[in-house]
This record gives C-alpha cells, structure tokens and sequence, in this order.
DNA sequence: CGCTGGTATGCAATATATTGCATAAGCACA
DNA sequence: TGTGCTTATGCAATATATTGCATACCAGCG
C-alpha cells in the first residue's frame, strides 16, 4: 500500500493524469521511488474505486483524451492516517553485493567491471543531482514547508550518492589486489582508469 | 530472477536446508537482501527442478527431516553466466521521502517523530556493523577472496549507516524550524532526544 | 498436563511488479 | 507514403513477495 500513498502525495500538488505521474515517475520522484505506467494505471483505478481520488475526463483534440485525477477529501484524509502510521526501514536488494559475495567462485574481472560500470552511473548521477540543487534550491535556508520536503530527498541522494562512490573506489582498490597479489601488475589489454 | 541467485551464492560456501538458507537471510545477509521462508523453499524447488540444486533428504531423530540443497555443475555454470550480465541499481522505494514530501498538508510532528525512529534505527545497525566488523574483520588487509566479498558488503553497510545518519540529524534540523519559526520553542508534553 | 518456543517444510490467497502487447491519434522527417 | 516518436490509456500473463495458515515433533517450564 505504498505507491498508492506516493500517488496521492504527487496529487496534492496538482490534479494530474496517469500519463503526468507516470512521467514524474521517470524524473524527480523516480529517483527513490519506481513505477511503470502500468502500475501507476492499475493504482489509479483502485484509488478511484475507494474514493480516493476523483477523475475527470479532458476531452482534447489532436491529442488523445486524458482522465485527470484530483485527490479528494476521503483521499487527504487516508493520507493523514498513514502518516500516522509506522514506516518500515526499505528493505534493500543489492545485486551488486551478491555478486561481489561469489567472489571466490566466479569471474574477478566481471565483478570488478560491474563495479566501475556502477561507479559511473553513480558519479553521473552525483552530477545530476547537484545540477538541481544549485537551479531549484539555492537558498536553502527560506523555504516553504512544502519545499523542504524536496530539498531533503534531495540532499538525501546527495549525501547517498557520495557516500556510494567512496565504497566503489574502495571496492575497486580491495578487489583489484586480487590481480595483483603483491607485485606491480602486468601490462593488460583493457585499460582502466 | 535475483533472489535465486542469492541462495546459489549462499550455497557456494556449503550446502544447507530451506531453513539455514532462511536463517541466513534474516542475518548478516538479510541485511541488504530480505527474504521470507516461504519464497525461499519456492525458490528452492524451482532450482531443483531446473536442475541448479539438488536436494538430499536427511532423517533425523528428535526433530522434523531435513532436505539439505546443494549447488550442481549446472548451478555454477548458470552463476557465471548471470554474473556476467549487467546488474542494475536497485531501485529504491523509500517511503520515509514520500511522507516527507506530504510536509506541507500533512502533520509535522508525525513525520518529525518517523525521521527520529529512523535515526534511532541506523544508529543501532551501525553499532551492529562495526561490532561484526571489529569480530570478524579485525586485519582486512589480509583476507581471502572470498571473505574479502563479504568484507566490502559490510563496507558498504557502515557507509551507508553513517551517511544516513547524517540525513536524519540534518533533517530533523531543517524540519524542526518549522515549528518554531524564529524563536524559541514553547515547553512540550513530550520531550525528544 | 498444557503452554510456549524452536526446528522444519509447505500450501493458498492476495498483493505488488514486470513484460509484452494493443489501440489510437497526430507530428516530424525522408 | 511510410516510418518512427510522442501523447494517452489500458489488458493479460507472468514473476515476485507477503500474509496467513497448517502440520508435526521435541524440549523446557510451571
């Protein structure tokens, strides 16, 4: 019963269609929380059946029709109810460290790529970030209550992010010893950073 | 298809019942992977049918029988294959951030009072960390391969722990001004930290 | 003797998520 | 004119996960 909850929160900032969540999915919200159009369909028409949530048809021309949904008062109210409610600590599913966990049996080299490819996405996504800090939150110290909220997910993946490339330079040290037991490694084809 | 290849992983160190597999993943690797018994015996049949594991019953007195699962051949082959594929970063589903961005339309004190049971958790979990660390690894300089895997995950926890850490007492700080916007604070019913 | 708790495996129902496909209109490009 | 992209919603099948329950034996406690 959670992506019913981000559903509704996204609504209180503005009625939106399936298609708009969806993309807001794919940006900003997405970044710690996933969800297909698909799903996000589904949601939507049980959130409506509870009365949740109110859709309105927008008829449009050159375009095809859309069903906009508003939050409603019954929806603000299950809001409340679960905000009240306990949060559990998510519960992680790390298939890098899986991996890095076979590392006896299995391919060094493959792990090790796995690693620097991991590195990168997360420098990349560091970058990301702090792109949008700098344009939407220059000042952090004047914002509204609402605006906060966003900012803290924000320094939330910051802060995860830095923390995510000092392991992957450690992991890529600490495993790369394995090549190289206690000498200088010979030259190889592929080099890496 | 990840959490088979969990327990193939974990099989690697030595063969072991639904049970062990279940008790493991409520320990050290439950840490970053979580898993109920009843997905895991799932699982366990789907690898013995697939031929990955094969399992041998084992009569016991005194207690229920047991069936001890062990990695083939074929399992092994199928590990390395799969850990030649891409790994994707988890996608994460963090509800806490969802209830943070209801800040302005819902109540402050209940997400100020969910941000501060999180802080309580990851300090615990960080004090269990290091406890393993310094236990287990007191000379990670010298470690086999394939500790040196279970080493970096722990790595990877502490990291993390402190990392978050440092989110939650930042955003108790920044959520906390909302309450008394420029002065001091009222005396309240309940204390905090 | 009954209660609780640990060992050990499993089914069934439901909830949640992913993958693939379907439909349908308009726009840009070659 | 055909191809592919974007907008927009949806179904169906499968995969994965959770919740609740069932079974069965033993050990320890009071």
């Amino acid at each position: 019963m959670a992506l019913s909850h981000a559903i509704l929160v996204s609504l209180l900032d503005r009625p939106q269609s399936g298609y708009d969540l969806a993309k807001r999915f794919d940006q900003t919200v997405g970044y710690f929380w996933k969800a297909s159009h698909q799903q996000i369909y589904l949601e939507l028409h049980k959130l409506a059946e509870a009365g949740s949530v109110h859709g309105e048809k927008v008829e449009q021309e050159s375009r095809p029709n859309r069903i906009v949904y508003a939050i409603t008062p019954h929806g603000r109210a299950a809001l409340d109810g679960w905000v009240e409610e306990r949060t559990e600590p998510p519960s992680v599913k790390e298939e890098l460290l899986v991996k890095l966990f076979a590392l006896g049996s299995v391919s060094t080299e493959a792990v090790l790529a796995e690693v620097e490819r991991r590195l990168e996405f997360h420098r990349r996504r560091l970058v990301e970030y702090e792109a949008v800090m700098a344009g939407h939150y220059p000042d952090p110290e004047r914002l509204s209550a609402r605006k906060r909220g966003l900012y803290l997910g924000l320094r939330m993946g910051i802060l995860f992010e830095h923390s995510t490339i000092a392991w992957c330079e450690e992991a890529l040290a600490t495993i790369g010893e394995l090549k190289r037991p206690r000498q200088v490694a010979p030259p190889r084809k592929a080099r890496r950073g």
